[in-house]
RNA sequence: GGGCCCGUAGCGCAGCUAGGAUAGCGCGGCGGCCUUCUAAGCCGCAGGUCCCGGGUUCGAAUCCCGGCGGGCCCGCCA
């Protein structure tokens, strides 16, 4: 028995007794112990019954009373309070948690089905930071409730491997490999560097070109701004003309990422600006890399681009590999595109009224198709012949649904791409996809760090595998202070769990429409409404059973009775409470619940912990039900943590 | 200009979807608690115009309308 069918005998009972329908039942929790555990608002009900007052009193006193888990019913005010019996409630509750075990909090609700959850996906071109990982804690959370509720979870990662970005490293790649540059620091980062150094080439000389109608002093083929040029821009700031104004500013602020990332990649800054006086148009050629990709027309241009995702990819799942976030399945863009699917996505649409082509585009007017809401249209392919993102998005999701079979599609996908991602359901829709509904965005709000800005175009980040490095010396730091010892083995293990755990739970704890202020002393700070804390209540608690003579604990052997304190009661209340809790947290796409509901119920534990002694008790019936109590507390919040992606430590 | 989201204690956040009793938690501040199951802990104190203004209601942090403040999006980028 949970806490939603001890609710829901009390609701059947009474509208039983009242001759009601249950929906209009509404059992409140009391905001105070002494008003009991359960509360009916009589001058609500009675209104919505239509019923006096007093004769839905008498009703609900006695049909409650007749129920055996109920004590005791009260009035106070205009509220009837129901006092459960805590004896039967508890051996119900902490039968059931002992019995289920690791399954305590699990339902078939899904009932099998099968359902992807698309999460990471970050573009392989650089290294995971702290900001995609909030999108895989996300996204590895939600597909661990998926799977405790009974669906059958495909964790997909989309490996954006067309595209501009790609083209624009795979080009920096090619020339560093032609002027004999090697990789000697970890792949992703390096890589990292060349995408943002190569994009800023494109893009000075994209202004620079542009500038040249103004100033002729600016060469219009040159990549790298000159220290002269840049006192010559900054002396023609104040120019009246607004076109060239802007083209100046940019140029400026061009020349403070060229100076950082020349700083900071000097090997791969230099190689490349001086590979590039062979190159007359970089811009020109990346195009024609992104063309020959995505015609797969060129062997040295795929071979190059697959070589460099495929290792950049290894390091990405590496890396997440240490915060265990693994995936079934990893989706190549470049695949779906050359199988065909999306030429045949947009032939189908073209076969609807929607497609148009403009100035050489095809463009997708979903303006037209749904006039109720103010949508803008979707360019599908571009006048070159190649697609973008979203197109291939739509093909992907058909995919996804129709070659994979899903049921359900998750994306876990920032909310700044709310407007593609209700374009491509409205895509399906002008195809006539029923399951168009079934595709959900489960968008989030980004990671912010104080007095820095991330960005992948300057490869400016904090890396999750530096925050995982740190995190884990920190917890060495702490362990050296504790006053027990370790193994060295014992050591690295709890470091991992903590580490892992302190950073998992600062990235999900919070609801995932609120922006993140990622500080890493904030959240590696072990002491705070923190994972550490959950797992400390754990170990402690494993700590108990450990020193315990006999940890053989069978639920219906235990004297019920003998709980008697209020932190024993609440305790117990509490944890009836996960499997809704669940529920809620799968319903309303929330993480977040179940790391807030994880909290509390250790904080409750920690005072019961602190005030209630188990081990040294005399009487042996107590001890008994107080360890029944621990072992259960240490199933359900170790289920819980397992949903969240957390290690639950036996020492700490 | 339009769309989506957020606004609760000095700071970080729950509570709002299904309106009810004295609005919670953590950090930070102050004061206590380790011969007794792990002090990564516990207890106490101080700290609030629930952004503002209307409306609905016996009752609004919660629902509705209108403002204000902040974020994101509205590209032949991803």
């Amino acid at each position: 028995m949970d806490w939603s069918e001890v609710v829901e005998l009390i609701r059947r009972s009474i509208s039983r007794s009242l001759n009601v329908e249950k929906d209009k039942i509404v059992l409140i929790e009391p905001t105070r112990e002494e008003y009991g555990d359960i509360s009916i608002h009589l001058y609500k009900l009675s209104r919505d019954i239509g019923i006096r007052q007093d004769r839905a009193r008498e009703i609900i006193t006695s049909s409650a009373e007749r129920l055996d888990i109920v004590d005791k019913v009260e009035e106070e005010k205009y509220f009837i309070n129901l006092h459960l019996n805590r004896e039967l409630v508890s051996k119900h509750i902490i039968t059931e948690i002992l019995v289920r075990r690791d399954k305590y909090g699990h339902s078939d609700i899904g009932k099998g089905e099968l359902v992807i959850v698309e999460h990471t996906s970050t573009n392989p071109n650089a290294p995971i930071h702290i900001g995609n990982l909030r999108n895989s804690c996300i996204g590895d959370a939600f597909s661990r409730i998926l799977k405790a509720l009974g669906f059958r979870v495909r964790r997909h990662f989309y490996v954006d491997d067309c595209g501009l970005q790609m083209s624009i490293t795979g080009v920096g790649y090619d020339l560093l490999k032609k002027m004999r540059v090697h990789p000697h620091e970890e792949f992703d980062v390096w890589l990292g560097s060349i995408y943002a150094i190569v994009n800023l080439f494109v893009e000075i000389s994209d202004i620079k070109k542009n500038l040249y109608q103004y100033l002729q002093e600016i060469p219009k083929n040159k990549y790298e701004i000159t220290e002269e040029e840049y006192r010559y821009i900054k002396s023609r700031l104040r120019d009246e003309d607004p076109e060239l104004k802007s083209l100046l500013r940019e140029l400026s602020e061009c020349y403070s990422i060229q100076e950082d990332l020349k700083n900071r990649f000097p090997e791969v800054y230099k190689g490349i600006l001086r590979a590039l006086e062979n190159i007359s148009d970089l811009k020109q050629t990346v195009e024609k890399w992104n063309y020959a990709y995505e015609t797969k027309s060129d062997t040295h241009v795929v071979s190059t681009i697959r070589e460099i995702v495929d290792k950049c990819m290894k390091d990405i799942l590496d890396t997440l590999k240490m915060y265990d976030i693994e995936f079934d399945s990893l989706d190549y863009e470049s695949d779906l595109v050359w199988s065909g699917l999306v030429e045949k996505v947009i032939k189908d649409l073209g076969r609807t009224p929607y497609l148009s082509r403009q100035n050489g585009a095809l463009v997708l007017k979903l303006s037209e198709f749904n006039k109720s809401i103010e949508i803008p249209d979707l360019v599908l392919v571009r006048s070159d012949g190649t697609t973008i993102y979203t197109t291939r998005d739509i093909a992907y999701t058909i995919w996804k649904f129709e070659c994979i079979g899903a049921k359900r599609v998750y994306n876990v996908i920032g909310t700044e791409q709310n407007l593609p991602q209700r374009q491509i359901k409205l895509a399906l829709k002008i195809l006539g996809k029923p399951y168009a509904e079934n595709l959900v965005h489960l968008g989030y709000e980004l990671v912010h760090l104080k007095n820095f800005k991330m960005s992948s175009r300057r490869a400016r980040y904090i890396t999750a595998r530096e925050v995982y490095r740190e995190a884990i010396g920190r917890v060495l730091e702490r362990l050296a202070r504790s006053r027990r010892t370790y193994s060295e083995h014992e050591k690295q293990r709890i470091a991992k769990a903590v580490g892992v755990g302190a950073i998992k739970f600062a990235l999900l704890k919070t609801s995932r429409l609120k922006p993140i202020l990622f500080e890493l002393d904030r959240a590696l700070n072990l002491e705070e409404n923190s994972g550490p804390f959950i797992q400390y209540s754990y170990a402690r608690a494993t700590g108990i059973l450990r020193k315990a003579e006999s940890v053989d604990i069978n639920p219906y052997f235990v004297d019920y009775s003998k709980l008697t304190t209020d932190e024993e009661w609440r305790l117990i209340k509490l944890m009836s409470k996960f499997p809704s809790t669940v529920i809620n947290s799968y319903r309303d796409l929330r993480p977040s619940l179940i790391a807030e509901y994880l909290l509390s119920l250790a904080k409750m534990f920690t005072t019961f912990y602190e005030k209630v002694p188990v081990l040294s008790v005399a009487d042996e019936g107590t001890r008994k039900a107080r360890l029944a109590l621990v072992e259960a507390y240490r199933v359900v919040v170790s289920n819980g943590l397992h949903m969240l992606g957390i290690k639950a430590p036996e020492v700490m």
